[in-house]
DNA sequence: AAAATCTTTATAAAATCTTTATATCACTTA
DNA sequence: TAAGTGATATAAAGATTTTATAAAGATTTT
């Protein structure tokens, strides 16, 4: 998975900055870095990440400040990264609209995973899993298929098995296997089923039916969704 | 402030079931608790709580099972509360939809900041109180809905059901998951309650009742608003 | 009690699935 | 090459399921 989320890291460490920089980077964030408080006012402002990382110990001014800030106007995940232990500093940082606060030293997979987190259900809306395959698009979460950009009807059993092979683009799937997913295991000996609702897919989503392009017949075997 | 927010507690030790209540109580949490995976997954869906507090190691199921059965159906925030210290068991906590994870023994003080944090972002309606889709408005917190800016009178059930699927534009609900939520789980099977209100609700809303351009049927499925 | 709302029943219409019939294709064999 | 064979494709009819809607009865609210 590429998230290529933008992500805001307010630290005065440069260690510190590196060392996120580097684990973010290499999980497909894309970084931009700030060592006081008045740069990383200014660069969140200037271009407003997905996520801020605050450090609470700036040189220039607290962090719990810079917090109270950022939220006068910024509503995505702000993650507080401290070396500051005591539950005064941790419950005064979350009232003041932190998502998290981590104790540094941190573990670099837990920091992730609190990010997946919260990037999660930040963009709950906006980020589904959407599968495109030249000209079609299947979203899974809102149950959709696009081609062209239009929607395609499908009724139930098509858009199974539409999004059983494109699951599992490339790969052939057996009729034993297409039939036992979709219409269950007593419905193996339907290879009949399988060809008529092959047939109606392919006039939803094919523009030559002569010359099908994405659902590819393996005679003898099953089909293959490219 | 007074929240009144209903927390669900999943524990099998007496002593922090408790400690929680006695601390969450005192916080003007209402608290339903649960000292197995099954009582809890039960009380879950029959009165689903603002947040669930939910112990990895419970002596029926994995604490994991039943967030994973959990985040099937319920989107509100769970906070897990396990001994286990390990990365390994927090990021995949984190992965499988908890929203927060601490480590026993916690500090009370943190777990009440925590919890509030989560509920301010949970209920994510008062900051965006007014959802307009094409010519119908919804105002989720004066619970009002308009059509051409004329308002449009909606009895209980049928705004709660409308206001479900406008929060979850463009995605199928299912008849399950409709029925579940408005009516609760033990109605799961009445889908001609579904058919009544949608029916009511098209005739309210929609200009041409052949021709629905909001309430999708996606016959087999569900519905969707659009 | 009256009004509003929810629940249940009945029925027509629409959509979907299943089955049948026939055509087509790829490949083998005379 | 031509006929034959097994697998596949497609249309269309028939059967079944799902949905829409009205309206009557029951319950709750005012």
């Amino acid at each position: 998975m590429s998230n290529h989320a933008e992500i805001l890291i307010i630290d005065d460490e440069p260690q510190i900055r590196k060392l996120l920089t580097i684990t973010l980077q290499s999980n497909d964030y894309n970084i931009r870095e700030a060592s006081t408080a008045r740069e990383g006012l200014l660069s969140a402002a200037n271009h407003p990440p997905e996520m801020i990382l605050l450090d609470l110990g700036l040189p220039d001014e607290s962090g719990h400040m810079v917090l109270e800030k950022l939220r006068e106007w910024y509503t995505k995940p702000i993650i507080i990264l401290s070396v500051q232990s005591n539950e005064e500093d941790i419950v005064k940082a979350l009232d003041n609209g932190a998502n998290d606060y981590l104790v540094k030293p941190f573990r670099t997979g837990e920091l992730l995973a609190r990010m997946r987190s919260l990037l999660r259900s930040s963009s709950s809306e906006s980020e589904h899993p959407v599968i495109t395959i030249q000209d079609i698009q299947i979203d899974l979460s809102l149950r959709l298929v696009k081609k062209n950009d239009e929607p395609v009807k499908l009724t139930a059993t098509e858009y199974n098995l539409l999004a059983l092979l494109i699951k599992n683009e490339g790969k052939v799937l057996t009729h034993q296997f297409l039939l036992r997913t979709i219409w269950g295991p007593s419905y193996i000996d339907q290879s009949q089923y399988l060809r008529v609702f092959i047939a109606q897919l392919r006039k939803k989503i094919e523009d030559d039916l002569n010359n099908p392009l994405h659902i590819i017949t393996e005679s003898g075997i099953g089909y293959r969704f490219v």
